[in-house]
DNA sequence: TCCTTTGTGTTAATTAACTAATACAAGTAT
DNA sequence: ATACTTGTATTAGTTAATTAACACAAAGGA
C-alpha cells in the first residue's frame, strides 16, 4: 500500500480514497475480510486510529461492514458498491464540467480537447 | 465580488481564483488596473493581507504586474494570458484523466459519458 | 480460564494554516 | 511640503484539523 506522500491530503482521506478504489475496481472482494486496522497501520506506517478513522468513512458509506470482534469485511452488496463507484463518477464529472465552464469552454470542446490529449 | 463561502478552501486561493478566472476571461481587459489592495478588502470584507497574499500568487505567474505606489495592473503580454489559460485547461483536463483512470475508466467511456451528460 | 486479537472511545498533543493588526516605505497629487 | 494612496513586511492571534497515546470492551481459541 504506497501513498503519494507530495500531497497534502490528511493521510485518513488517502487512505480511504486508496481503500474505496481498490473497492470499486475489485481488488478487494465482495464479502471478504480487509486487514485489521493494526495491520493497516503498520503497513502504511500511520496510527491506528488515523486508519480507523478512513474506515470509519467508508463504512458510512456502506462499503465496509463491522464485525466487532473479528475484523471489517467489505459488503455483500454489490449494488451500493455499484452506486458508489456511480457516485464518485457523477461529481468527478460533474466538478469537470464545472471547472471547464468557468473557463468559458463548452462541452463540445471538451470533448475535440479530450480526443487530442494523448494518454 | 461574490464568493462560495460554503467552500472550506482558504479565502485566499478563492480570490486568487475569481480574479484569475477574470482575467482570463477577458472581463479584467489587459493592462488595465486593477483595484487597491484596501479595495478589493473592502469588497469581499476581507483583510487587506488576505488580498495580499491572494495577488502575489497571481503576480507569480506573472498575470499582473505591481507599480509600487500606484497600483497592480494585468499584464499587457497576452501571451502570458493565454499561457496561463492553457495551463489551468491542461491541469484539470490531466487531473480528470487521471481520476477516471483510477476508476478504470478510458477515455473513450469519458466521452460518451460527456456525450450523455446534460449540461 | 486466560491470553490474544479485534474494534472503539476519549483525550491530548501537535502542527500548521489562515487571517488579522500594525507599522513602514515610497510615489503622487494638492 | 504635506497629506493621501499605493504596496509590503513582520508579527501575532486564532482556530481548526490531524495525528497519536492509551485504555477499554468483547469475542474466540489454546
Amino acid at each position: 500500500m504506497d501513498f503519494d506522500f507530495n500531497s497534502n491530503e490528511p493521510l485518513y482521506k488517502q487512505i480511504a480514497k486508496q481503500l474505496a478504489i481498490q473497492i470499486i475496481v475489485g481488488t478487494y472482494k465482495i464479502g471478504s475480510r480487509i486487514p485489521s486496522v493494526r495491520e493497516i497501520a503498520l503497513l502504511t506506517k500511520t496510527n491506528p486510529n488515523t486508519v480507523q478513522r478512513s474506515l470509519t468513512e467508508l463504512e458510512e458509506e456502506g462499503l465496509i461492514i463491522t464485525k466487532r470482534t473479528s475484523g471489517k469485511f467489505i459488503t455483500e452488496d454489490k449494488a451500493i458498491i455499484e452506486k458508489y463507484r456511480h457516485k464518485i463518477l457523477k461529481e468527478t464529472v460533474d466538478k469537470f464540467i464545472i471547472d471547464m465552464n468557468k473557463l468559458n469552454i463548452t462541452k463540445a470542446e471538451i470533448i475535440s480537447y479530450l480526443k487530442e490529449n494523448k494518454q
